[in-house]
DNA sequence: GCCGTTTTCGGCCCGACTGTTTTCAGTCG
């Protein structure tokens, strides 16, 4: 089951755009349901566990949020909500979904157009029924069918942490029925793709039925979409499809191997197996000729037996890893516990929701050994942050005990449309490291975008390029750059790129993590944590480097603080 | 609706950008 703080927070979420639909409430009650969802999300306890006095203890969380919380807990809704979602225009929320869509137009369109879905919306903008309506141009009607479009590109798919808690909460439902001797996260998701299109999931048992029956019985299945003895695919309520194989236990490695794919691996494995004159399924290894079965038990054996290492899930692409394992030159891929610190952190100060003594806490349970608080800088003006706030929060964090963790005192810059970023150089080499990211004018033309890039990262004190492409997935696309020449910058100045582990960032993406690489670009993995809750999250952000084939040389967190810091000191003589 | 070292009212993250406007509304971060 999901945290009961998740489902609470996206009520109050609901809560918070519904109001905003029926236009019943200023944009300051707006905010604060808003708010009050996302301390809740991040909140370190379990509200499940709390009493009302516990739960007005969360930030944000009054009288009136503590009372829809706790009447949640009691009788598993809120009445308000439910009153207000008998009353908004069907569809409006649906709308809103629409990157550049908000409250007001989307139900002005619901109302004025009569469209309850996206596809009635499109076909209605296309048949030129916007002409005329107040407020709605050509420019709108364009801008709406491109957010239209960028929602599109995305159907289907969700954020990397969605699937995988949708996927763990079903492994572990599963590994509890009776005969059920294996089971594994296998495909996308297995190989940590930034966003996943459905889940799948492997089980091996002798006899699949208990499996396939306690499967279509989960909470999670809202629609049985076919089942049938080896394979059964639901879709749960939000709409992410989840299939279940089961295999006989003795075919288990060659199953997770086919079955985690990717299907471009696979083919060239496959064509390995022939030329050897073997043939490979889901089954097994077989000796093509007398159909005898030679490995099917582990991926190791079925890896070994055609000449090949165990090649890493997230290598399976078919970008080199056949021939690389072929030669015996696999990267020794970095891991989680390769990381010794992070180096993008933010707290309460700004945006983040947790203060600073929880997240070093937080640190310090992560088994760091250094750890930056990166808070953002003055001209990313909503943060409302100032010299003195900055000055202040070095001296707490200076006086604060870490134990044997060091705490490095950083920023987080904002990179101007020229490249400049907020400080000078004096105030600048007062922290121990910055990070400096593109927070606004995102549609700059390419060339204008890379010399920005590229003067940031000449820079003496930008030390970490942060989410270098500012994507947002499905809601914002990349910047566009030139970005072997971004590359050849940051690899010529000393500067490290980002690896955000935020699952709507994950940016850099693995493909251009590959093409930095070869340019001699060193990279930071970072979570850009703004709730302790978001430590976890770094496992996305391994996940990406992996796929990047990032080995601890090229990730400057992975380096001894001493490293590090001559790294830094390097770029400012 | 929340909050308080300017505290029980009166603020609230606040400015940029875009497109539609002739002075502003909507959306976003």
């Amino acid at each position: 089951m999901p945290r009961a703080n998740d489902t609470v927070a996206a009520l109050l979420e609901e809560l918070a755009d519904l109001l905003a639909v029926t236009g019943g409430a200023d944009s300051f009650k707006i905010r604060a349901y808003d708010k009050a969802a996302r301390a809740v999300a991040a909140y370190h306890e379990d509200i499940s566990t709390l009493d009302a006095a516990g739960i007005g203890q969360i930030p944000n969380v009054g009288k009136s949020m503590t009372a829809k919380v706790v009447e949640y807990l009691e009788t598993g809704a809120i009445g308000a909500l439910e009153e207000l979602r008998t009353r908004i225009p069907p569809g409006a929320l649906q709308l809103m979904e629409i990157p550049g869509l908000g409250p007001k137009k989307a139900v002005t369109l619901t109302k004025e157009l009569d469209v309850a879905t996206v596809e009635e919306l499109a076909a209605a903008i296309e048949a030129g029924k916007l002409d005329g309506l107040p407020g709605f141009g050509a420019k709108t009607a364009d801008n709406i069918l491109h957010g239209i479009e960028l929602l599109r590109r995305n159907e289907g798919r969700v954020l990397i942490d969605t699937a995988t808690a949708v996927a763990e909460e079903i492994v572990s439902a599963l590994s509890q029925v009776p005969g059920c001797v294996s089971i594994s996260i296998a495909g996308s998701l297995r190989r940590f793709r930034d966003s996943i299109g459905d889940v799948d999931i492997l089980a091996a048992a002798e006899d699949s039925a208990p499996l396939m029956e306690a499967f279509k019985a989960l909470p999670a299945a809202s629609e049985v979409i076919g089942s049938g003895p080896t394979k059964t695919s639901i879709r749960t309520r939000r709409g992410l499809q989840v299939d279940l194989r089961v295999v006989p236990p003795a075919a288990w490695g060659a199953a997770l191997q086919y079955f985690t794919g990717s299907k471009a691996h696979n083919i060239r494995v496959r064509e390995i197996a022939v030329h050897a004159k073997l043939k490979l399924s889901e089954y097994g290894l077989f000796d093509a000729e007398t159909g005898d079965l030679l490995v099917s038990q582990t991926e190791e054996e079925v890896y070994e037996r055609l000449g090949l290492p165990w090649i890493p899930p997230t290598l399976r692409e078919d970008r080199g890893e056949i021939e690389a394992a072929l030669r015996r030159e696999l990267p020794a891929l970095i891991t989680e516990a390769d990381l010794r610190g992070d180096l993008h952190t933010h707290t309460d100060l700004t945006d983040g929701v947790s203060p600073l003594d929880k997240m070093v806490a937080a640190a310090i349970d992560r088994g760091l050994e250094y750890y930056a608080v990166t808070d953002h800088a003055p001209n990313l003006v909503m943060q409302r942050m100032t010299t003195e706030k900055m000055l202040a929060q070095r001296a707490e964090l200076r006086s604060l005990d870490a134990g044997s963790m060091t705490l490095l005192h950083g920023t987080e810059l904002n990179i101007d449309p020229l490249g400049q970023v907020d400080w000078d150089g004096d105030f600048l080499a007062g922290f121990d490291i910055t990070v400096a990211s593109v927070h606004s004018h995102f549609t700059l033309s390419s060339p204008e975008q890379t010399q920005r890039l590229i003067r940031a990262c000449e820079n003496a004190y930008v030390n970490i390029i942060g989410h270098p492409r500012a994507r947002m997935i499905g809601k914002r696309p990349p910047i566009d750059a030139d970005w072997d020449a971004v590359f050849e910058a940051a690899a010529a100045t000393g500067t490290a790129l980002e690896v955000n582990s935020f699952p709507d960032r994950m940016d850099l993406s693995d493909d251009l993590i590959l093409r930095a690489k070869r340019r001699g670009v060193k990279f930071a993995i970072d979570t850009d944590a703004h709730s302790t809750r978001h430590m976890r999250n770094i496992r996305f952000g391994i996940g990406t480097a992996q796929r990047g084939w990032l080995t601890v040389d090229d990730v400057i967190n992975a380096w001894p603080l001493s490293r590090l810091r001559a790294f830094v000191a390097a770029k400012r003589s």
